[in-house]
RNA sequence: GUGAGCGUAGUGUAAUGGUUUAGCACGAGAGUUUGUGGAACUCUUAGAGCGGGUUCAAUCCCCGUCGCUCACC
């Protein structure tokens, strides 16, 4: 079974269909976040009309909330959260990194104490695959470990050794599964693998060898958006894409700014998640076009901060050409109004937008030839 | 009307006859946010009701005035 139709792709942009158990996705894609099972403020039926083709849940948060025995009992996160389109999860690993006060690395898993009730939760690379599976997870991740940025070779040498033999067991553990439950191929998930390295070329170069031998569905480009700078993120991006087979897909995980998105669409990714576009909305930051077209750097939009002062007389939309549902019927000054009295709708007009704007962005790159990047590869 | 008390940033408060640049909290204004952070943090802003007196020196002590609160009538 074929996964990833790319079609002739056109400047470095790799136009392709994705197929997954609940539809196609076209690539360069942009995945809205619902870590908890929902995309926060908005609801599954305004992510369709934005036109959101698939979201990323993540499997740490469900596993503790509310737990998989609930999801057993709805038949998985789709019927429980009434999303009917295509579903990433993440395995947790990513927590390994951003909660590391609270875990403990064994050559076995991770071990969390968890942030809700201090009990300790333990992820394993079997555990996480027989989750993402009772979650039912399109897309399934594999348990890897993020490490810090800076980070030394040692480090990431030894935190890349453990991550490929997890990447080993999980591959084994999930074709055992598809085995025992019969999974035919049109419902069977994807399982991706994870590259990290740090930001030595030879820890990537490596990791990539050493997970395309293991023949993923996908591979995510993991470890970055981590405080390093853009230049460098680049330049693993670059390492990374051209050492990847070109008839699977690329993730990059957790990117990121409009421009980083461009920067990696051009370098031959295909995926996309980030936290920006709602969370930024959330304290009333909104993206906007100052341009048609997408065009180098960042000089093609400009970010709206609504709870700013001088919108308080604005009766203009934040972009009277933006087709969302919040531009086409209030001002920025009602926008600011509603940040200043702390009224939800606000959060979730600004969510709402935001989306748009990045889901905009996404087909702007799907038809649009290679913009040019401000930096080299 | 009589008596008592109180007047310090937008709001609520603290200390003090002089090394105190009148402190704190909230608010307001601006910023940071990359496999979630409705959070957190950084920076900025803004104050002695008014008039007079005592004193080397008054936000502080005294008098008047204005305003507010409470009690009594």
């Amino acid at each position: 079974m074929q996964y990833f139709r790319l079609h002739a792709p056109h400047g470095g942009i790799r136009r392709g269909i994705l197929k997954t158990p609940h539809g196609n996705i076209h690539t360069p894609f942009f995945m809205p976040i619902a870590t908890r099972g929902a995309v926060r403020n908005i609801s599954p039926d305004e992510l369709r009309n934005l036109g959101a083709e698939i979201i990323l849940s993540n499997t740490y948060h469900l596993i503790q909330r509310p737990g998989l025995a609930v999801l057993e009992k709805h038949g998985g996160l789709h019927r429980f959260m009434r999303w009917d389109g295509p579903l990433l999860t993440d395995s947790g690993g990513y927590q390994v990194f951003s909660l590391a006060k609270r875990r403990k690395i064994t050559p076995d898993g991770v071990t969390f104490q968890s942030e809700i009730d201090g009990s300790s939760i333990k992820l394993t690379p079997e555990s996480v695959i027989d989750a993402q599976l009772t979650i039912g997870s399109d897309i399934i991740m594999v348990l890897d470990e993020c490490p810090p940025h800076p980070c030394s070779y040692e480090y990431a040498e030894q935190s890349l050794a453990t991550t490929l033999r997890w990447a080993e067991r999980s591959k084994k553990h999930f074709e055992k599964r598809m085995k025992q439950k019969r999974v035919s191929p049109t419902r069977r998930p994807l399982l991706f693998g994870i590259v990290q390295g740090g930001v030595y070329k030879k820890l990537r170069d490596q990791s990539v060898r050493a997970l395309t031998a293991l023949d993923f569905d996908g591979y995510a480009i993991g470890g970055l958006a981590v405080g390093e700078p853009r230049s460098i993120r680049n330049k693993v991006v670059s390492w990374n894409t051209a050492l990847l087979p070109s008839d699977k897909p690329r993730y990059l995980m957790g990117v990121g700014k409009p421009e980083d998105i461009v920067d990696a669409v051009q370098r031959g990714v295909d995926m996309f998640d980030c936290v920006i576009p709602t969370r930024e909305a959330r304290h009333g930051r909104t993206y906007v076009w100052t341009k048609r077209k997408i065009t180098s750097g960042n000089s093609w939009y400009s970010i709206v901060n609504v709870r700013n002062e001088k919108y308080k007389f604005d009766t203009k939309p934040l972009d009277a050409k933006c087709p969302c549902f919040t531009c086409k019927s209030y001002s920025k000054s009602y926008l600011r109004h509603l940040f200043s009295v702390q009224e939800v709708l606000g959060l979730r007009l600004t969510s709402d937008h935001n989306l748009a704007f990045y889901l905009t962005m996404m087909r702007e790159l799907q038809r649009k030839k290679t913009p040019r990047s401000t930096e080299a590869p």
